[in-house]
DNA sequence: TGAATTATATGAATCGTTTCGTGAAACATA
DNA sequence: TATGTTTCACGAAACGATTCATATAATTCA
């Protein structure tokens, strides 16, 4: 007999079907059972409607099919963009996926981190900026863009190799002067290598370049100082820049459009990361594009990986550059 | 003694702490214990690092304080925001989310409610496209944009009341002769009524104006085609427009340049949704915005309470304009 | 036909919590 | 001191699934 309003259990499918439990687990699992048996309990299970309560097989299990995601936010495209890709990883392996939004909170970092733990997760794929966080080692973690010690492995793009392409792109658009502008985190992380790879790229190609870098807590509007600084008699000295973001290459977009600069034809512009409009629509700007969907994938598998020591401590994967309006090849503004 | 290689349970702690387990469950709820037994157990737990067991937690309770939330995907920044939103309400009330990305796939929507019910959440809130989905009665079920029928409450911004303020807003800054245009599903939810509101306003205003509908399936250009159509000696004759999205007007924005007309000057448009560029920034354009942060709160308010009764079938919420340099405001345009 | 072998269904024990009836200890009262 | 009350720790039972040792039925072979 069943009780009242309550979800029905295998014991319920085993009673209604003149079966054991551990024959309805059977049915349940796909495992071999007696025909007759089989046909008795899926009729039981569509009669009362039965389901099976993950809870319950995961704390027997130990397994949860789970993990959590730890990003800053979900406003962010480049973010929005990991969960998206990380969440169809996911599914085609037939795991869940608890979000967590951090908003680059390092208290809220640790304590998602200890509520995924005590949810038993299988695992935590996490973009981080606390750099002392506290993770069991039973519990798989996966960084993106930061190297968080050993037995973690960091996916991250080929920033360096993303820098240095935005200089050869410069280059072969004509730019004889350029610059770079940094904003954000003073972290030893992966996009840091942006900057080392730009500054390569110039020296391979004998461009002149500057840097702007601003530190945590400085004001946006130091760029607009630099660049005006950079303004003899109405012209710009720089024609190109890249920004080490596409957020900040708009910024910058602005500013310049507000000193009288045209873009593309006074000063190009190349910006980091492959946003779009309205998620797949036109790129924000002529950009360095991360390989979001490879990275997710990555993350996933890495993570999953059962041979802890087959995994690599970093793994960088190839940019690619996408032409986005602020650059000056005519031949694709036609395309438009 | 504890078993090698796992993590400590309640008993490692109760035996380590020499008290019962009750004892432990108590102290870790924060329920009543004697001084001396609550500083045993504490200490226990800090030696041996114990973390609760949500799992059994929740096997036990019938409550997971874990809910699922369905959105197509996380790439537009509208059901982004919502998440980003959702997760935010969620978190002050102790709860987490599990993100399901659905990509506008009905079946999809089912294999996550289903999975989501087995998972014992204690609620779903749902963005969904499938019209006629199967929910168990005893998971709590929140929809937004879409009524699902009776039990299920509706959460959604004053659609009616958007398209009406575009109308006067339109009407305010000079626009005579406007036109809405909208494109995507057939199906009966919230937003239709845009197109309601928005002829209300016109009538009200004595505002010329014309609709262009485009059904699922036809193609974007039928809009260029349209454009094109109402334009005479390079004129058109509209000087407003009123997109059903932020993202339909952005495209419709390139569409107009590309025929030579200029916004604002020429034509004014008019977006719903209130997307801003990066996730933080600039309107995208001038725009209806949804309250998103209210219809978050009032979505997890309603799914978490307990009485069913008071939950109410359509909650609208109120949307107000704002200025994102498609329309005519030159005092806003210097503040920028 | 009877014994040996194989195949397969059974259900008790288990996972890590919470809950609650039980009983021991501490205190108050006469 | 003896008795009645109150307090509070104890630990068995339960949540719903899985697993595995056991029991039963079916099959094979002499």
């Amino acid at each position: 007999m069943k009780k009242e309003n309550s979800a029905p259990t295998m014991k319920d499918v085993a009673a209604e079907a003149g079966v054991a439990l551990g024959t309805v687990s059977k049915v349940v699992n796909g495992l071999p059972v007696g025909d007759s048996y089989r046909i008795r309990v899926e009729d039981a299970i569509k009669k009362l409607n039965y389901q099976v309560n993950s809870y319950a097989q995961g704390l027997k299990a130990n397994r949860t099919y789970t993990i959590a995601l730890l990003i800053p936010n979900t406003l962010q495209p480049f973010y929005a963009s990991l969960a998206y890709h990380i969440n169809l990883s996911l599914l085609k392996r037939k795991y869940r996926m608890l979000l967590c939004s951090t908003d680059y909170d390092s208290g809220l970092e640790q304590e998602y981190i200890t509520m995924a733990q005590q949810n038993k997760v299988d695992g935590i794929i996490g973009l981080t900026y606390n750099p002392n966080l506290i993770i069991e080692e039973s519990t798989p973690f996966v960084a993106i863009d930061r190297s968080m010690g050993p037995g973690i492995p960091c996916i991250a793009s080929d920033n360096f190799a993303g820098g240095q392409l935005a200089a050869e792109k410069l280059s072969d658009l004509g730019c004889k002067n350029v610059a770079f502008l940094r904003i954000g985190s003073s972290l030893t992380n992966e996009p840091n290598k942006r900057k080392a790879g730009f500054e390569n790229g110039c020296l391979a190609r004998g461009l002149q370049y500057e840097m702007k870098i601003l530190d945590d807590g400085e004001p946006f509007e130091e760029f607009e100082k630099f660049l005006k600084e950079h303004i003899d008699n109405g012209k710009l000295s720089f024609d190109g820049i890249f920004c080490v973001t596409d957020s900040l290459a708009y910024s910058i977009l602005k500013t310049l459009r507000k000193l009288n600069q045209r873009i593309p034809e006074d000063v190009q512009i190349i910006g980091f990361d492959g946003i779009r409009y309205f998620g797949d629509k036109d790129y924000a700007c002529s950009t360095i594009v991360q390989p979001v969907s490879e990275i997710a994938e990555m993350c996933v598998e890495l993570l999953l990986q059962e041979n802890m020591l087959a995994k690599p401590p970093l793994v960088c994967l190839p940019v690619s550059y996408a032409y986005g309006g602020t650059t000056a090849e005519t031949f694709k503004e036609q395309e438009q």
